[in-house]
DNA sequence: CTAGGGTTAG
């Protein structure tokens, strides 16, 4: 961080003249003891005080001044007019020499304290010395650092102004503040015009368009451009990434491979999110090992990346591995930890691990927070809830966010205290957003209160009038109410709106193939097997107890329909599909891009204990782990 | 002597 420049020869004449020797009395100022060689403080000084005792302590142990750090000095100097020396001090730099200002410039920019980059450029412009294109490089760094469009304009102008058109880096560095700054249009349109363009330039763009969402016009730049480096491809991997299209880079990835290029930490970390995302496990568990091997094992990004990819494809115990051998840890392992303990349904581990962590003296922050309420949410610890959400302002001084408010709502209404989340709802500093409603709705279906969920409803569709869920959600209360009309109303009002119900689907890998079932489904190769499968089953599930709940079929018709409605639904399928096609004994995991059903979920625990298999369930919201018959989310959920 | 691009938890 400190790469001060030291001036070493010229600094004792030129910079610090006797003069300003005369001007400090070092007999006054307290410094250090002679016996220490305090070099941290001659080099590290960060305020006028220590600057003073820094001189004060070369001139009485007859140092030279030489040592100081100038562009340090000059920097602190020029930003701190009230210093009483400042100005002498500054005055014995040559104002005119363009590499000075540079050289503070560049520790500024680097440092946490860019805006002080730009003041000192706008100082500097009111000495009237001209700016070279270092100085326009250096700012433009603070610039981004800041968002600063506007000081970014006047660099863009000298940089017109002083020729530098064709200068490559600079124009670069143009092209990532327009666009990091929201002037993506700006951004375009220099592009376009540069009359050269190196890969920095083309990788720039990618990320760039990828972090505006734009995936494809991201992957229309990388197919055309002329020439790829690593870079390129995990810009364009970490792209699809971030723009939810995790089996997009995959496939690149796959590709860069058959190229010859080797992944580096950056791209490690970019296709173990897209693991994550997947739950694609055995893609995942290769990375982990070709990481391991390579010399960059000990990357915390990586670790970090890691525990967060196990969790997400359902392996606590392999998330935990990965944490407990790191070395150093920071906020981010240990939110991802507890966050992922509390999507297993493990609230005591989660909360033990954050009394873990205070120990150890790192400080929670409002990710870290999210997680804790959801894990007291997943277990209806509503105490232990309300005194961590009071304890995050009062103890840590975060603010609970929108997010927060959403978990709060979701414990209480959950468990049951539905107007408590009313007032919380309609009582917190931030205007509600459909995710609290939303939660508040959830709260309401399980607690069958249909009038409260119609003033939810009412919300949402303001809020949110083209989410699916929040409709089905409504009409399945009415019909668990026998409300048929009212079912169908809210049906036909989704209906009139537009609002399109998103398929339901469950997905599970074997032997590296994903095999996708939807309810109902047929089409699979091995659709009559399944369903073969599945009367033996069910025989077995009966004489266990296993009574079907056709109350989760929504559509009001013949009970025995209802049962074939429901020994379709897209999980069960997958699950007799894995029992088929997996050795016996083995793990079977299944995905679900919705909530797992109430009667699927009161199935798989009878199966679990049948066929004495481990069964994880990732749904959208959480991991369900079936065994011996009970499911790791003690059925609260 | 000095400058530009890709990383993790919600």
């Amino acid at each position: 961080m400190l790469h001060s420049v030291c001036l070493a020869s010229s600094l004792s004449n030129q910079f610090l003249s006797p003069k300003l020797k005369g001007s400090i009395d070092a007999n006054n100022v307290q410094t250090p003891t002679s016996e220490i060689p305090n070099t941290s403080l001659v080099h590290h000084f960060s305020s006028p005080l220590e600057l003073k005792q820094a001189v004060a302590f070369l001139i009485k142990t007859n140092k030279p001044l030489s040592v100081l750090p100038l562009s340090r000095v000059a920097s602190l100097c020029a930003l701190t007019p009230n210093f009483p020396f400042a100005q002498q001090i500054f005055n014995c730099v040559d104002q005119q020499e363009v590499s000075v200002w540079n050289s503070c410039l560049r520790n500024l920019a680097e440092g946490p304290s860019a805006i002080d980059a730009i003041f000192l450029f706008h100082q500097m412009r009111s000495y009237n010395v001209g700016p070279d294109c270092f100085t326009c490089s250096f700012v433009l760094k603070a610039c981004v650092v800041l968002l600063d469009l506007s000081c970014g304009r006047i660099v863009h102008a000298y940089v017109e102004k002083l020729g530098f058109q064709s200068n490559l880096v600079l124009l670069n560095a143009l092209l990532h503040l327009y666009a990091s700054c929201g002037a993506m249009a700006d951004s375009m349109l220099l592009f376009d015009k540069m009359p050269q363009r190196d890969i920095v330039s083309w990788n720039i763009m990618i990320t760039q368009l990828a972090k505006k969402g734009d995936a494809d016009g991201a992957f229309e730049l990388f197919s055309q451009m002329p020439d790829r480096n690593l870079r390129s491809w995990t810009a364009m991997i970490t792209g699809f990434v971030h723009s939810g299209k995790p089996k997009e880079a995959i496939r690149l990835f796959t590709e860069m491979e058959e190229t010859g290029l080797r992944a580096n930490e950056v791209t490690v970390v970019a296709v173990l999110a897209a693991c994550a995302d997947l739950g694609a496990l055995e893609l995942g568990r290769r990375i982990h090992e070709y990481s391991n091997k390579s010399r960059f094992r000990r990357n915390i990004h990586i670790s970090n990346t890691l525990i967060d990819m196990y969790i997400k494809c359902g392996c606590l115990e392999a998330a935990k591995a990965v944490f407990e051998e790191m070395k150093e840890r920071t906020i981010v392992s240990w939110s991802a930890m507890i966050q992922g303990l509390a999507m297993h349904g493990q609230a005591d581990e989660a909360l033990e691990l954050f009394n873990e962590m205070i120990k150890t003296g790192v400080k929670p922050n409002e990710v870290t927070f999210l997680g804790i309420l959801h894990a007291c949410s997943h277990m209806g610890l509503i105490n232990k809830g309300r005194e961590f959400f009071a304890s995050m302002s009062r103890d840590y001084n975060i603010s609970p966010q929108i997010e927060h408010y959403g978990c709060m709502v979701d414990l209480l209404s959950r468990a049951g205290l539905l107007q408590d989340a009313y007032e919380l709802i309609t009582n917190m500093p931030i205007k509600p957003n459909a995710v609290v409603w939303g939660s508040f709705l959830g709260g309401c279906r399980i607690q069958k209160d249909v009038e409260m969920a119609e003033e939810a409803i009412r919300q949402l569709g303001i809020l949110d009038p083209l989410n699916d869920g929040y409709y089905i959600i409504m009409s399945n209360i009415y019909a668990e109410a026998k409300r048929w009309e009212d079912a169908a109303r809210v049906r036909k009002l989704m209906k009139d709106r537009g609002v399109k119900k998103t398929p339901g689907w469950s997905s599970i890998t074997i032997a590296g193939v994903t095999h996708e079932f939807v309810a109902g489904d047929d089409n699979h190769p091995q659709s009559e097997e399944i369903f073969q499968r599945w009367d033996k089953l069910l025989e077995q599930m009966r004489s266990k107890g296993y009574v079907p709940n056709t109350s989760v079929v929504l559509l009001d018709m013949e009970e025995t329909e209802k049962e074939k409605y429901l020994y379709r639904h897209s999980e069960k399928l997958a699950l007799v599909f894995g029992l088929m096609n997996t050795k016996p004994g083995e793990t079977i995991r299944i995905m679900k891009n919705l909530r797992v059903c109430e009667d699927c979920h009161a199935a798989f625990k009878v199966i679990s204990e049948i066929v004495k298999r481990e069964i994880v369930v990732r749904d959208r919201n959480r991991f369900h782990c079936f065994k011996d018959g009970f499911c790791s989310c003690k059925d609260y959920w």
